[in-house]
DNA sequence: CTATCTGCAAACGTTTTGCATCTGT
DNA sequence: ACAGATGCAAAACGTTTGCAGATAG
């Protein structure tokens, strides 16, 4: 409770729990896997209200929305720099922790002012191989 | 006609007005970007035809789906090894052709087979700046 | 006290599906 | 001839929205 005051955001109980079940969550999960967590403890718990707060913690820099999947946003608590490694099989995801320092020559971006960069291994895991 | 009849594929009327579309298309059309275009020949033109048929593409690897936009799937004609950057403002698309040969130690690869990556550069285009 | 959040249900945009009919090979 | 494609409408899916009532600060 304390640790998340610091976010300025009105800290509902609801907005709790879906803070606790992200906190080093490492799955990637979509807003149905946090809908369907959350709602163990808070059985009215609502899709609005989770993508509400998702909207809030995206705004305020502390969940970031992945593009890995196609079909559905994921969502990471993880906002430090890095990669991730996907299966082509499974579409298991592994975090890739490196600064990999990849810059983009002038002549090919085009007057873009480069910001940063996400880069998406893919591969085929262990137990898929 | 005769260029397309490689691909193996029953080549319809709809098919061959896809293909021409997309033939060299930078702009990572969304489906209903092709449809609306295609309809233009094929007023019954169908988004079920749409779709089909870019599966059909996909599957024989003449087109690729991107993950670039997280609202809907966009399509890339061109399957040579390219990145993308985007703009934050505008989500404007251009295309880096270049290989960054950036390889995975071992120690993050986590057991996988290493089969390619693909970049996501995003920044700031001069229009927006 | 009041600005903001919750929960519900309805609405939305995208993609998929079922099926009768048609068509490329 | 027939495997497979088309077109249509309905359904499915993830996400967003409107709103009345509840609640954190």
């Amino acid at each position: 409770m304390e640790k998340y005051r610091q976010l300025n955001i009105k800290l509902t109980p609801q907005r709790l729990a879906i803070l606790r079940y992200l906190e080093g969550n490492k799955e990637h999960p979509s807003a149905e896997r946090i809908y369907k967590s959350v709602q163990k403890e808070f059985p009215t718990m609502s899709f609005a209200t989770v993508y509400n707060t998702l909207e809030a913690l995206k705004n305020i820099g502390n969940v970031q929305e992945l593009k890995i999947d196609p079909s559905k946003k994921r969502y990471d608590p993880d906002m430090s720099n890095h990669h991730h490694l996907i299966c082509k099989k499974c579409k298991s995801i592994l975090d890739v922790y490196k600064d990999f320092k990849i810059s983009l020559p002038d002549d090919l971006a085009g007057g873009f002012d480069i910001l940063g960069n996400n880069i998406e291994f893919y591969g085929i895991c262990e137990k898929c191989r």
